[in-house]
DNA sequence: CATGAACCTTGACATCATGTGAAGGTCAAG
DNA sequence: CTTGACCTTCACATGATGTCAAGGTTCATG
């Protein structure tokens, strides 16, 4: 398979492959005689897998780790779920962060009148700290 | 003042606050003789302004178009009323989207047992697409 | 007055995942 | 052989921010 149908396949950009052999996230694969990359299953199961991992939010650090130990036979499940917890958290403050934010705002649109006046509790609120 | 007197009374970085200038969201402070920048207060106000509207999320281009309603005396309150809403709808989707890989992933570390075995739910989600 | 600490200046490079574009080689169908 | 759709590498851009370096300024203290 030549890279676009990987890209295709996998979900992943042609563009965002290559970058992901660059760092050495993924093996280099196998190369036509004119230097056209030529993807195996193999490669497209890995390439999906990562495509997964980061539509679940986790990091290209936490994805790679992940790509480790769903290459080891001999990991224990409780790695994994470690890893899996440890990016729960993360999105549970990000979440936290967000609604943090979205309440003070909604709560100043709601006192904000939104009609042609300028008097208006939003940017009064930014202004004065 | 000086930079890191703004910097400090405004919870801004210095570095931020030349970059603020160089983009020309703000208007360049005035400079003493050996070439330092000299900030008002109506500066300071300007920072405080840009680091609470950055604190609720707001984009930098929204940050600009808040800055111009601002200054604005005319502005109506609708304005500003819109583009908070805008920012909130953002805001809300952003939510609804890490909820989506939170509970996704929830559900994927609460079937996996975490023991000593190498079996995995999650690693066997993210493999089989 | 001289020295040193603490400030200031500009400029450059790094981050991270991703897009875009250019310049040029390859392949397959007509 | 030509054309179009691929492929290659390389480079630059994004956005907000940090950091480092090289050099000038200011001020307090010896």
């Amino acid at each position: 398979m030549n890279i676009s149908q990987v890209a295709q396949a996998s979900g992943l950009s042609a563009r965002m492959i290559r970058h992901y052999e660059s760092i050495e996230l993924l093996p280099a694969p196998t190369r036509s005689e004119s230097g056209y990359r030529q993807y195996s299953q193999r490669d497209l199961h890995n390439l999906r897998f990562i495509h997964s991992a980061r539509q679940l939010g986790f990091s290209m650090e936490q994805v790679a780790q992940l790509l480790a130990l769903w290459q080891d036979r001999s990991r224990s499940s409780s790695e994994v779920k470690l890893l899996a917890q440890q990016h729960l958290q993360e999105l549970e403050q990000k979440i936290v962060d967000l609604q943090a934010m979205r309440d003070t705002l909604a709560e100043l649109a709601r006192s904000c009148q939104g009609d042609d006046r300028p008097d208006c509790p939003i940017i009064n609120s930014l202004a004065t700290p």
